[in-house]
DNA sequence: AAGTTCCCCAACCGCGTTTCA
DNA sequence: TTGAAACGCGGTTGGGGAACT
């Protein structure tokens, strides 16, 4: 019973493709197109596992794929798209033509997560560090607040430390703050003083410990005083200047804190392998499927309501490729 | 120039779902 | 109907090159 084994474990060649092998697959299924992953290694002569030859064409032999830098139009959109649909990287993919969820996925994690970090932007919420700061505080007794900038500090102090010693922020920032600065909070947040003195060189005097302590009289400042929160919506609601070359649109999914946050409003759930077709299920706050109950048998139509999700024209976030 | 550390990304791993004998 | 394998996804790892000391 049951399907015979895609492969001899034994006899697979692991590890990186030479360009004979690439050759191989490539020509086979240009001929043979890629019907049936566990027959095209065996057929096509090559020592590999189906699975690894199925991932060696989506990720890298594919001709449609583009293999170049991404573009900054192409990051906006991962991050807003990011923002929305938080790490599910095949359906962020399949908005960006030629692009594959290992490599926006490789790209979110070495690139865009640290620039949202040095922006002072929690990359997984997408809201400043600071107003997440004010929102925990909100939610805990006086005692427990005493220890939030303790607790806090040791979740950040890692990526921050990292951010002084080894990566020169972005001129845009240490400009002098602008109104509209003030208003995504950067200017005031604690990781403002990011600027303040050239990276190489607090590494070498031993400021760290001075910077850690300013760090923490910030967070302090954050929690004890939520009004310096100008806004209580992302950062990317309130208009803004590009800052480290990144702009971010409106963003109407995300509303006010009485609203909400999407994924306590609306949550998205994994389908698994229901994801290949772009599907997606939309829950209400009692956990309650809305649409009946129905799923959405297509990412497209997610983009294609009377509530506009984010402010990309809609052909943008269409990709009929893949 | 040599050694060390850091960073990127291709490839692998493990898991949940779907397929099919 | 059953259960093993295929499939597809997100998370993680490690090799190789770049940058730094």
């Amino acid at each position: 019973m049951g399907r015979i084994p895609c492969c001899e474990k034994e006899n697979v060649k692991r590890g990186q493709w030479t360009p004979e092998e690439d050759n191989k697959l490539s020509s086979y299924i240009a001929q043979h197109g890629t019907r049936n992953w566990r027959l095209i290694p065996k057929n096509a002569g090559l020592q590999r596992c189906g699975k690894s030859c199925r991932l060696r064409w989506t990720n890298y032999l594919r001709p449609d794929l583009k293999h170049g830098q991404f573009t900054q139009a192409e990051e906006e959109t991962i991050m807003k798209l990011h923002a929305v649909l938080g790490n599910r990287w095949s359906l962020i993919a399949a908005q960006l033509p030629g692009r594959t969820d290992n490599d926006i996925k490789n790209h979110w994690n070495t690139k865009l997560k640290k620039k949202l970090t040095g922006m002072g932007i929690d990359p997984v919420t997408h809201k400043t560090f600071s107003h997440l700061m004010a929102e925990i505080a909100t939610t805990l007794g006086p005692p427990q607040v005493a220890n939030l900038t303790e607790a806090a500090l040791g979740c950040f102090k890692d990526e921050m430390l990292h951010l002084l010693t080894k990566h020169r922020v972005d001129s845009q920032l240490q400009q002098p703050s602008t109104s509209s600065q003030a208003n995504v909070n950067i200017a005031n947040s604690p990781y403002a003083m990011i600027n303040s003195k050239p990276d190489h060189q607090a590494a070498k005097d031993g400021t760290h410990v001075d910077t850690v302590e300013k760090i923490k009289l910030g967070l302090s400042r954050a929690i004890q005083e939520p009004s310096i929160i100008i806004s209580n919506k992302p950062c990317w609601e309130a208009p803004q200047p590009p800052v480290n070359g990144f702009q971010y649109a409106g963003h109407s999914s995300f509303r006010s804190q009485e609203e909400g946050s999407p994924w306590s409003q609306s949550k998205c759930t994994r389908t698994t392998a229901g994801d290949q077709m772009g599907n997606l299920k939309l829950e209400d706050e009692n956990g309650q499927e809305s649409d009946g109950g129905k799923e959405i048998r297509n990412t497209s139509s997610i983009f294609n309501t009377d509530c506009v999700l984010w402010d990309l024209p809609s052909d943008e976030l269409m990709n009929p490729m893949i």
